[in-house]
RNA sequence: GCCGCGGUGGUGGAAUUGGUAGACACGCCAGAUUUAGGAUCUGGUGCCCAUCGGGUGUGAAGGUUCGACUCCUUUCCGCGGCACCA
């Protein structure tokens, strides 16, 4: 145990800043290779062991593609507006900006210890002006081309946080932050109409090398049906109610209608003496938060109004119901209810005394309430005996042409509420003026935030903007107030929406990006970060990307090539890393402790990177341990040991080099990072056991080494005699007949069981081996027990001898 | 309830297209070294019975196959997401 980690990682480190090794620019020479980490938001804490799993990773790919010829582009920065370090403020009074600043010097800190290969001259904030800017520019974009519109909207109100959250940001009807209560508000909002590209984000998913379960996971958010619009008269009445259905092949079948209790149409329809009970239906509803309309509710409740629909097909007059299981938000926020073949229907139904008639002939023997199932049509007059699908789209042609109707495509995607009343977020560069909105000029921007003393939103919910007159207040010349400025500040996904691109141009004063250097670097060739950004960062930052996609300031439509989630690493306790829990690893006691270099290879070595798995320090140790066998082999205390020498390898060695070669590289290609490891283990091993190893043995070994353990590669590397970092070297290539086995082991089994095994030359023919296989003394045993019926050769692998 | 992913030794995990299950590492056992501990080195280590040797084994139960961790059916358990979306 000689290595002292201190100083070689101290040194390399050094040497890596001031030679600016990981600098990149365009080079049309070389192929580029962009890969890139999900950015953390600096939080207060610091980085605990699982926050740079997928930074290694992503670490060890930018370093092997370098060593293959790629020019890469491997940056880092911070997401670094939010709501931690505003409510921070409201608590002490400190400035966000400072508690920001201070927590990214930690994290720049903690990050360079683990040595990672970014360039640091492409470091981004969120929070700089310079970065602000062109956020504000971008949402400039969507508004120019319609995209950004206000509306009231019922919103997330969380009186104890004084914010509006987004539903994404709200989990089982309390906040996602700090667990509170949350109301259901109307108040006005920005909203951005990402629904208008719903079908885009759609289909752009099948362009994308991204883990299934990402893509089904925003296919499912997306929420595509297919179905139709039906329009139905009013019994004494001119207004015609459309609902959505998926299953227009039922229409025989809606024995009633219900509207969602918001649905603007209940005032007009309600009966007289229905008036009462209704109104009182529809306070009750209002007040309910989603989740007590959803999951605390599943008993269904409702209202009749007292007037009745017809039925489009076949002339029936159905009752008209209110009923809260019905989302004024989804569809057109009325139903025809179709009891037979929808369970929710059902069990309205059954508590309402309404009737059923099923339309879908069910199997014999089902004994289910609603039938959902596939069948022949019943009780349908010209579509009886159709399939579901058939008669679907025989039904759409009918209400088609009879204008009754028309297939219809619905989305469960809603627009994105954009705004939030908070003090720490991009200004939104619109102005109120009398007569309407004026968004900022683009050579206004950006829109700084002005200073402030206190953090708190006000009263009325609206941002601590609001209380800053000077600020808000827009003057003509003669010192007029004329206009006001948008208090409401942009939520913290606006950040991270292009941060991609800002990358490939950080500096760039006049533009967000140069449009050059966009179409060489785009799109990114590996994302990787946590599953926890399936959905909402992953599908908002598509949206925008889809958007500057069409308006040309970007050459690919889809932002991320492949994307890969890392796993979580878990405490000791197989439990989830949390300060409660106390099961936090430091990366700073790791590092100081053992080294950057072994702790990026025991999170490699853990597993595969996708799965979540325990933190042991004793499985560390073992890596270190790893790093110190060879240390020791081969190192003296500021040179080489005398085993290194200039003699011929011997044959076992030079193979097993080889396979050594083609298996990292495999696994890398593959982000198969453990058995790549292994693999260099076995090689180290067999190392050990040597007198004395070649230097080029050992020179190409250190090449392989390189992504994994930098520092201790790159101090081998120089004590071999090269005076250029290991960075930019060739990776090795393997010759495949060297790598070959010549000898190779025949399993021998008897009806599927192992007997015995043999070893044959390579390309040792079928009968000699079964001859060799025959003649073994157990064998002939097993063989004379019966007939031999069948005698299989699976070349290279295995005889199996099948005896009755 | 629906969608997605997973279940292999005491532990983390290996296993091209179905072809010798348990690579590599941790832990454990024995030995060496050491005043002792730690560190290091050597050997062993799925389970059961045993002297050679044999049986058994990838959550469970079936099936296909000469042969199944791998394919099919049913089922149990765990994780993640969605959840009255018509």
């Amino acid at each position: 145990m000689s290595y002292d980690h201190k100083i070689i990682e101290q040194k390399w480190q050094d040497y890596w800043d001031e030679h600016k090794s990981f600098k990149v620019v365009e080079n049309p020479d070389k192929p580029k290779y962009y890969v890139l980490d999900m950015f953390p938001y600096p939080s207060g804490a610091g980085l605990h062991v699982g926050h740079p799993l997928g930074y290694v990773a992503t670490d060890i790919v930018a370093r092997y593609k370098r060593m293959k010829g790629f020019n890469v582009l491997h940056p880092m920065g911070w997401d670094a507006f939010g709501l931690p370090a505003e409510q921070y403020a409201i608590k002490t009074g400190t400035h966000p900006r400072k508690t920001t600043k201070t927590n990214i010097d930690n994290f720049r800190r903690q990050i360079k210890m683990l040595g990672f290969s970014y360039d640091w001259d492409r470091e981004i904030n969120t929070t700089d002006t310079g970065y602000v800017k062109w956020t504000q520019w971008i949402f400039l974009q969507l508004y120019n081309k319609g995209l950004a519109y206000e509306a009231e909207k019922p919103v997330n109100w969380c009186p104890e946080l004084k914010a509006v959250l987004a539903n994404e940001e709200v989990v089982d009807g309390k906040s996602e932050i700090g667990g509170h209560p949350v109301h259901r508000v109307p108040m006005r909002q920005w909203m951005l109409r990402i629904t208008d590209y719903a079908e885009s984000l759609l289909a752009g998913l099948q362009e994308v090398d991204w883990p299934n379960s990402v893509k089904e996971l925003q296919r499912n958010w997306i929420g595509r049906s297919e179905g139709a619009d039906v329009d139905f008269n009013v019994v004494g009445r001119d207004e015609v109610i459309t609902v959505f259905t998926t299953r227009p092949d039922t229409l025989y079948g809606a024995t009633y209608m219900v509207l969602a209790p918001e649905h603007p149409f209940v005032e007009y329809f309600t009966s007289a003496e229905q008036k009462g009970s209704v109104k009182k239906y529809q306070k009750e509803a209002g007040r309910k938060s989603d989740l007590e309309r959803g999951e605390l509710n599943k008993e269904k409740s409702g209202i009749f109004t007292g007037t009745y629909a017809i039925n489009p097909v076949n002339g029936a007059e159905i009752p008209i119901w209110i009923a809260d299981y019905v989302l004024m938000s989804y569809g057109t926020g009325a139903i025809m209810a179709v009891p037979g073949q929808d369970q929710r229907d059902w069990d309205f139904a059954n508590k309402f005394d309404l009737p059923i008639i099923r339309t879908v002939q069910h199997p014999e023997g089902f004994d289910g309430e609603a039938y959902m199932g596939e069948g022949p049509a019943i009780n349908s007059e010209f579509l009886n005996g159709l399939n579901i699908t058939d008669a679907k789209s025989k039904m759409i042609t009918w209400l088609e042409e009879k204008h009754k109707g028309k297939g219809t495509i619905r989305y469960k995607l809603r627009d994105w509420l954009f705004s939030r009343q908070r003090y720490w977020g991009e200004p939104i560069p619109i102005i109120h003026y009398d007569d309407g909105i004026k968004p900022l000029h683009e050579d206004e921007l950006p829109l700084e935030l002005p200073d402030v003393e206190k953090f708190e939103p006000i009263g009325t919910g609206e941002s601590p903007l609001a209380n800053i007159k000077e600020w808000v207040e827009v003057k003509n010349d003669d010192g007029k107030v004329i206009g006001l400025r948008e208090t409401n500040t942009m939520p913290q996904w606006a950040g991270s929406c292009w941060y991609y691109l800002r990358y490939i141009d950080p500096q760039n004063i006049k533009k967000a990006w140069d449009e050059n250097k966009e179409s060489y670097w785009m799109p990114v060739d590996l994302y990787v970060g946590g599953a926890e950004h399936a959905v909402l960062h992953l599908l908002y930052a598509r949206f925008w990307h889809h958007v500057l996609f069409d308006l040309g300031y970007v050459s690919t439509k889809e932002p991320f090539q492949k994307l890969f989630n890392q796993g979580m690493i878990l405490g000791e306790d197989g439990s989830k890393m949390s300060k409660s829990r106390g099961n936090v690893i430091n990366p700073d006691d790791v590092v100081n402790n053992f080294g950057a270099d072994s702790m990026r290879l025991y999170e490699m070595f853990m597993g595969p990177l996708d799965k979540s798995k325990p933190w042991h320090t004793k499985g560390l140790k073992g890596c270190f341990r790893f790093i110190n066998k060879l240390w020791d082999k081969v190192c003296s205390c500021d040179g080489l040991n005398d085993c290194i020498d200039a003699d011929k390898a011997n044959s076992e060695t030079i193979k097993l080099l080889h396979q050594t070669i083609r298996k990292v590289g495999d696994d890398v290609e593959n982000m198969r990072f453990n058995t790549a490891i292994s693999q260099m283990m076995i090689f180290t091993n067999h190392l050990i056991k040597l007198k004395t190893i070649n230097i080029e043995v050992l020179k190409t070994f250190v090449q392989l080494l390189g992504p994994f353990i930098p520092h201790v590669a790159e101090e081998i590397w120089q004590r071999l005699g090269q005076d250029q970092s290991i960075t930019y070297e060739p990776w090795p290539n393997f010759d495949e007949n060297i790598a070959k086995e010549d000898l190779i082991n025949i399993a021998i089994q008897v009806n599927g069981k192992l007997r015995a095994n043999i070893e044959v030359v390579l390309n040792a023919d079928k009968e000699a081996i079964l001859m060799k296989a025959r003649d073994i003394e157990k064998i002939k045993l097993y063989l004379s027990r019966g007939n031999v019926i069948k005698e299989i050769y699976v070349p290279g692998r295995l005889v199996n001898f099948v005896v009755n």
